[in-house]
DNA sequence: TGATTTTGCTTTAAGCATAAACTTTTGCGA
DNA sequence: TCGCAAAAGTTTATGCTTAAAGCAAAATCA
């Protein structure tokens, strides 16, 4: 998976390093056994991760999007758009049409088989997520959600340095 | 990175989806900002973090690693873990030996080149995370590393309908 | 208008990851 | 001891991901 950086050891414990190690460890720990149920579930559907993101980001609008939106929605890159787009409309789940105003621009869409087929992946895959959280009550979500905004403020902070004599 | 699956909205909540699956995103959000950070920075010193991950584990163990111990300690399969040390060894950042007491057995060891060079890059690791925590206090550094632990138990129990019978 | 830059997308090269098939070696049981 | 199953690694096929190079269309501007 290429996430794991170092192991925390049974005492729960890093050798050599700090409790933010232990801390990031673990916040990278449940983050990624999440992410690979979700990805074993879908491949069980013959689907994957990414083209369910990009299908979910259709499914949210319906006017289409280009290629290049589809790519900042998602923060991947164009190629990679690129290619999953192609594939879903090899599949049939997705339609590309150019654009009229802009002869660059293709605008995607989901084709009606497509939206289908999202809609079923869709309403399992909160189920999935559900269940996997269905041990934490209530008030522990509000406290793990608010957080993680705090952490996400703390890492765009610690980030600005590269930004600021621009 | 393949990790969105849906995104948050604007206004923080997500297009017909719970609260959980916004909790989920933006659990993943904080773990791949991370993760992408990381990442670039180790690519700025030509190495990636499954390479790091490697030799951390290796520098936990001095008396070596067979690449199936290896396999295991990183969650990552056999045929990434053949690829990953190939390279290292290539780079003579790691030694292989034949295992005397089993023929089929490869001991992957670090070698001094090796261990040099996964000294300098853990210092910095160890400080590109700090700085990204720092805006969490201590309280909420515990609290976080308390709520994660629930979260990791309840995904595990979660999936443990799948060993029941069993 | 014409030249330059920007934008949208594709292609290519490299790396990471997995699963599945395969080889070799080991170990175990009849 | 023979035969076969299990284990250690490698290889292959597939897919995701990025960065960088490239092409074509559009926008900017002198």
């Amino acid at each position: 998976m290429s996430k794991s950086v170092i192991r925390e050891k049974h005492d729960g414990h890093i050798s050599g390093g700090k409790a933010d190690i232990r801390l990031w460890l673990r916040l990278l720990g449940c983050s990624t056994v999440i992410e690979k149920r979700l990805r074993r579930k879908l491949a069980e559907r013959s689907s994957t991760l990414p083209r369910f993101d990009v299908m979910a980001a259709l499914e949210r609008h319906p006017e289409g999007l280009t290629m290049s939106a589809l790519s900042r929605q998602l923060f991947v890159s164009n190629g990679n758009i690129t290619h999953l787009v192609h594939w879903l409309a090899k599949e049939g789940l997705v339609a590309l049409k150019q654009c009229s105003r802009d002869g660059r621009s293709t605008i995607t869409q989901l084709t009606p088989k497509g939206a289908a087929a999202f809609e079923v992946l869709s309403r399992e895959h909160h189920q999935w997520v559900e269940a996997m959280f269905a041990g934490l009550g209530v008030e522990d979500r509000n406290a793990l959600f608010a957080l993680l905004g705090k952490l996400r403020a703390s890492v765009e902070e610690s980030g600005e340095e590269n930004v600021r004599a621009v």
